[in-house]
DNA sequence: CATATCACG
DNA sequence: ACGTACGTGATATGC
């Protein structure tokens, strides 16, 4: 037989809203009964396994207000904001799994239940329906097809309602539960019944007589059919009995347009559901949709992976060389093959770079694995001048670095790039991943069997043979894409930089970072003793749920304005300048916060990470932003401090060893003149045509006044609007970064485009292109691709075009950058020695050099001319650039 | 392992 | 009727 779940939307939300504690999601919507709804949901389809699911709810309407509905408003206290604020959401939810929603217009649920009920009665097939709902004003409905489960004990317990459970809890039939409460009464729905029935009573009364009916007909036969107590009440209050009656019993004609069809429960959407979840920071439940709770109700597909599972298993030949014969014959191929496929693997921790062998792949059909005691010099030689497949070149040129051999390809393609660059809005960017998407390999490390360490050698060599249909393929989505300029000309230059990069390092002094992580210690000791003295005990600063309990619980610090947390009120920053001047604490608060953050990050790590010669070695992640950007880690040296005096202390740290000189070139302005170049704004160009002072030319021109007039605070106002516009502004953020108000930051945005017309409609067709397109791309044709931009949820969509904004702006900054890289090192590479100069750090818009002194004031116009000379799009670029023997002062 | 906070552009 | 300004990585805390 099968099973047709109703739920009664409206009763499940307001139980869960009760039952589950405040939840927030981070944008601060109270979400807890939409968690408590979704899980139940969940909970209903995997433990019933229902064929046909429907959920109703109540919906308010002014054409036809049925007296039901009037009665049940009139007493519901008014529920809080947070609750009615979440049925649009659970809706949505509903939607996501494929369910319809059935609301008619003034009509609460139970009715429409019961209509639904009512029409399926005439159904010829036999089907079960269970009513899920969390009170008791179904149970009239029950008979031996339908049962009503209802929620005890917040959500946690579920009671089942079928013909016997109701008769062994009150003793009587499904359809005497009108009867029943029309006697007996209820309060909490406005529903009178008779003064001074009981439940015990009411039972016994319809025990005997069966219905309201029959029971006043047989009184007023003979009143002495009952006690003369109970018949004196009943008589005196027939009115309210039969009234009460009328406004229990469901209503079942309800006017609806339903059809069982479109409850048929099928695969829900799982991506709607995921962007939802991932919106209301759902992430327990994200895990649930994609693991063990499937919709098909089978056991044997626990997953989706297990699904579509492919297992291709390429037969293919490997040739293990051992001998020296095999290794000549290796050679032999090698020599007289163009391509060719590599994939080194490590012995252990890949992290020492210790080369156990390489698989070597010359066709798609066998591979070479070469251990290490035959990797020799001569093999990387012959191999170098190959055209060479690879995953993460990088890392690879490293690896073989670090075990002393020469390795600078000239003609090498990159899997891991490509898949970035075709897409790099994907978080990972694995090789397995990679063969996952490309030809469909799923293999034992892809489902996370065994570690990266001792892989197994057919494996690797299996890999390493659709190296060559991998790079096919991705070379042709590149190409469909137009993405194969930047792949070719930024992507892949940029490699044997970011080498030389990352293996020069930069000079630090260990010394002085060490003398001032002690000077930090002293002084976090002494604004600690100063914050435990103001408190009256010690407490754990560093800890904000501590913190936020002395500020609030034992200082009572007025905690108007500051934000919600999902963990309760904030600390952050930028709440605790609001608190500024409210107690003498909260200076203390700040500093002790600067004071931890720069020796806990950098003054206590720095040291233990420089190699032998005192130099620190980041990695540069080029498949990491969404952007296009670099980022860089282990250590990060893209965030070192410089905003606070005793930051730039620790950037003085870094220095030029001693005959050298440090070089640092930065863009300037170079996202505004981006805009000013993608927009063709006509205002924007001329200002830095002119030469001018960007923020102060802004507020000379919102506020129609001259440049000489611009006070301080224009000027930082118009420079918050000058980001804003980078980051898809709104007057809200605007007015929380220029500390101005609501009102006043949207005048100051309409008075910006006012100006700024070109950039205005700029920002309005990079909109509509995303949303038409789906991506956006940079002057270079570099693409980020917004999935979610036509979402259905407002806050989602809004996100995506926020980040379409400023993507090709950031975008555009990273490709300028990266080819000035490329550029100057080709020149330095062509005109210097590797010991004279070297590129060691970029920082987003700034590079920074080490040069020997003698030369570092040569290289200054030639870098600047490089960096400056990028593109030309119709906007001046100006680099500043200065030279200094330390990363903080220069000149 | 998630959360809060904060360093940088 | 509102609410996030964009992009990162590292740390401590606490479950």
């Amino acid at each position: 037989m099968e099973t047709l779940v109703i739920i009664d939307g409206n009763a499940i939300v307001h139980r869960a809203f009760h039952a589950v504690p405040p939840l927030t999601a981070r944008n601060g919507q109270v979400v807890n009964a939409v968690y408590g709804f979704t899980t139940i949901l969940m909970r209903v389809v995997r433990e019933l396994k229902p064929h046909y699911m429907a959920v109703a709810f109540d919906a308010p309407g002014k054409t036809f207000r049925h007296e039901r509905y009037a009665a049940y408003k009139a007493t519901r206290i008014k529920q809080p904001q947070d609750l009615y604020d979440q049925f649009p959401i659970v809706k949505q939810v509903v939607k996501g799994f494929g369910f319809p929603v059935f609301e008619v217009a003034g009509v609460e649920a139970d009715d429409t239940i019961a209509t639904i009920v009512h029409k399926l009665s005439h159904n010829k097939t036999e089907l079960k329906i269970i009513i899920v709902t969390g009170d008791m004003d179904t149970l009239q409905l029950v008979n031996s097809n339908i049962e009503v489960r209802t929620m005890r004990k917040g959500v946690v317990d579920i009671v089942v309602y079928n013909e016997s459970s109701i008769k062994d809890r009150y003793g009587l039939l499904p359809n005497q539960m009108v009867d029943f409460k029309a006697l007996r009464g209820d309060p909490s729905d406005n529903i009178k019944g008779v003064p001074g029935i009981g439940e015990k009573t009411a039972v016994d009364l319809l025990r005997q007589f069966g219905t309201l009916e029959k029971l006043y007909k047989a009184i007023e036969k003979d009143s002495s059919v009952v006690r003369s107590s109970v018949a004196e009440k009943l008589t005196s209050h027939k009115k309210e009995a039969f009234e009460s009656k009328d406004l229990v019993v469901l209503k079942n004609d309800v006017v609806l347009d339903f059809n069982l069809k479109l409850c048929k429960v099928g695969a829900p959407d799982t991506n709607v559901l995921i962007e939802l979840f991932r919106a209301l920071d759902f992430h327990s439940l994200i895990k649930r949709l994609s693991g063990e709770d499937t919709f098909d109700g089978g056991k044997n597909t626990s997953s989706y992976d297990a699904k579509h599972k492919k297992n291709i298993r390429h037969v293919i030949k490997v040739i293990q060389v051992e001998s020296s014969d095999l290794y000549k014959d290796f050679l032999k191929t090698a020599r007289n093959t163009k391509q060719c496929a590599c994939y080194l693997v490590f012995s252990k921790d890949p992290r020492v770079a210790q080369i156990e062998g390489c698989v070597y792949a010359f066709s798609a059909e066998g591979a070479y694995f070469v251990p290490a005691l035959f990797l020799t010099q001569d093999v990387w030689t012959v191999i170098e001048e190959k055209e060479s497949i690879v995953f993460d070149l990088k890392s690879f040129i490293e690896a073989l670095h670090a075990n002393g051999f020469l390795y600078n390809p000239p003609n090498n393609t990159d899997l891991m790039l490509m898949d970035y660059v075709a897409n790099p809005g994907i978080r990972n960017h694995t090789l397995q991943s990679i063969l996952l998407k490309q030809v469909g390999l799923n293999s034992p490390e892809a489902d996370g069997q065994s570690t990266l360490f001792g892989v197994n050698k057919d494996i690797v060599s299996e890999y390493t043979c659709l190296f060559f249909q991998t790079a096919r393929q991705l070379q042709e989505e590149l190409m469909e894409k137009l993405l194969l300029e930047v792949y070719k000309k930024i992507e892949i230059p940029l490699v044997p930089v970011l080498v030389v990069m990352e293996e020069s390092g930069i000079q630090l002094d260990v010394l002085q970072v060490k003398k001032l992580s002690k000077d930090i210690t002293a002084r976090i000791n002494t604004v600690s003793k100063k914050i435990f003295g103001m408190v009256g005990h010690e407490f754990n600063i560093a800890s904000p749920q501590q913190l936020k309990e002395v500020l609030f619980d034992e200082l009572e610090i007025p905690v108007e304005g500051i934000k919600q947390g999902k963990t309760g009120l904030s600390t952050a920053a930028a709440e605790l300048e609001k608190l500024q001047g409210q107690h003498p604490i909260i200076d203390c608060i700040m500093e002790f916060r600067e004071l931890a953050k720069l020796q806990n990050t950098y003054t206590d790590v720095l040291p233990d990470l420089v190699d032998a010669r005192g130099r620190l070695h980041t990695t540069f992640n080029q498949v990491v932003t969404t952007t296009g950007r670099l980022s860089s880690s282990d250590p990060n040296l893209q965030n070192i401090p410089i905003k606070t005096e005793l930051g730039r202390e620790i950037r003085k740290t870094f220095i030029a060893r001693s005959g050298y000189r440090l070089i640092k070139a930065d863009y300037s302005q170079i996202e505004l003149r981006i805009i000013a170049a993608l927009s063709k704004d006509h205002e924007m160009i001329k200002i830095f045509e002119a030469g001018a002072d960007i923020h102060r030319s802004t507020a000379a021109k919102i506020n129609g006044i001259k440049e000489s007039e611009v006070t301080f605070e224009m000027r930082s106002a118009a420079k918050a609007v000058n980001f804003g516009i980078m980051y898809g502004l709104g007057a809200h953020g605007l007015a929380q970064s220029a500390h101005i108000s609501f009102g006043e930051a949207r005048d100051f945005i309409a008075r910006y485009f006012e100006v700024f017309k070109g950039v205005k409609v700029y920002l309005e067709e990079t909109k509509l292109r995303a949303h038409k397109q789906g991506y956006v791309e940079t002057f270079f044709g570099r693409r980020r691709y917004f999935p979610e931009i036509n979402s259905a949820i407002a806050q989602v969509r809004a996100g995506a075009e926020r980040m379409a904004v400023n993507a090709p702006m950031q975008g555009t900054a990273a490709d300028i950058i990266k080819l000035a890289m490329i550029k100057i090192q080709t020149f330095l590479k062509d005109s210097y020695q590797q010991n004279e100069v070297a590129m060691v750090l970029q920082v987003h818009d700034e590079l920074v050099f080490e040069a020997k002194e003698q030369i570092a004031r040569k290289l200054l116009v030639p870098i600047k001319k490089m960096m400056e000379g990028v593109v030309d799009f119709g906007v001046p670029i100006v680099v500043d650039i200065k030279t200094g023997v330390n990363w903080g002062e220069m000149e």
